[in-house]
DNA sequence: CTATCACTTCTAGCGCCGCTAGATTTTGAG
DNA sequence: CTCAAAATCTAGCGGCGCTAGAAGTGATAG
């Protein structure tokens, strides 16, 4: 492989993410209804087919976005967690640090976990980065704990509500902190 | 008012609720991105702008499905809580009923809670089955519980949660019925 | 140095969308 | 039967996702 040919593949991949980048920034700016191809070529300074020559379509783009999110959250959700894996401690600073990831992030959460996709989750090909930080919350339970997927998911899906119907104002904004402090003492403070 | 505008507005009011049972039908049968101006006129069998005569546009007839919705879900909620209102029964109970709901109607429920709108909640311009829907969950409380409407609230969201992962893909779609399980154990079992 | 050719990128356009202006048809009163 | 008003439709605008084929670009063989 030539060197010319290596710049090029560079180069290439650096647009690549820079589509992914623009498309992100657009979203979180004006909204997913405002990134329309169209746009999307305008900022990244080339005319729409050169999309299509690297996502197999505007969908394709979208899942990119996630899953650079996926990559995020599992990040954040693993620097959150304390060494120490005592439950309620532990759990109250994922599920906060998941919160604030929703919350700063509206337009990529909406991506990840409300608009349609086709990306597999709990799965064989689920992206690893998604399987990652799902393992941060069942890590906040103790490890004898035979049901601590399941309490996992019941967390996580509460969090998915918490944070859904609060970006689109389907509850009161405020008080996310009080629903976050009950949904922990009564996750992890009894049996 | 003559009778024939009686009349007249009789049939107005019928084709009103056509278009919405239309739209509604036909996000059940193809999802809502099958529900454009265009197959919707065709369904109902008038011409395009009949719809605008009815509707500000396609929006609000999204809105009208969804708030035929909350007073479906509020009736369902009601007859599934039983007289008494022993909390952890009465709850299950509930959260069952919002689970299935969810479930038998997926993008009914997804016109509701999922898809932007601007219906206003927990707000004074709340429409009144929602506010009632909603205090389903409150009053499976015990009144002298002072964080009753917080207890609801999470409660709630935790269902809203399950159900829009579930719909979307996101969780496994068996085993609704553990999260459910235990849901209602953490949230009503302990003090 | 130039001709060639593969590769890259763009222009232009298709069928669909939500929505609307203005023409046309239908209706019921006089 | 006439005719204005009301109801409804035809036709079209600008924008959407996407793509075929034209045009441009640059490395390489002679």
């Amino acid at each position: 492989m030539s060197a010319i040919t290596n710049r090029r593949e560079r180069e290439r991949a650096q647009r690549h993410q820079l589509i992914i980048t623009a498309a992100r920034e657009l979203a979180e700016a004006e909204g997913w209804e405002a990134v329309t191809t169209r746009r999307l070529a305008e900022r990244v300074e080339y005319s729409q087919p050169v999309l299509y020559s690297h996502f197999d379509g505007k969908d394709a783009i979208l899942r990119a976005v996630a899953i650079e999110g996926f990559g995020e959250l599992a990040v954040r959700l693993r620097d959150a967690r304390p060494a120490t894996p005592e439950p309620p401690q532990a759990l109250h600073a994922v599920c906060r640090a998941y919160l604030e990831f929703a919350a700063e992030h509206p337009a990529l959460y909406q991506a990840m976990f409300v608009l349609p996709t086709d990306v597999k989750f709990a799965h064989a090909e689920t992206p690893p980065p998604l399987r990652a930080g799902f393992d941060e919350f069942v890590n906040c339970f103790r490890p004898d704990n035979p049901r601590r997927e399941l309490f996992a998911e019941v967390t996580w899906s509460a969090l998915h509500g918490m944070a859904a119907l609060s970006a689109g104002g389907r509850i009161r904004p405020d008080g996310q902190t009080e629903r976050l402090d009950l949904l922990v003492t009564q996750i992890a403070g009894s049996r």
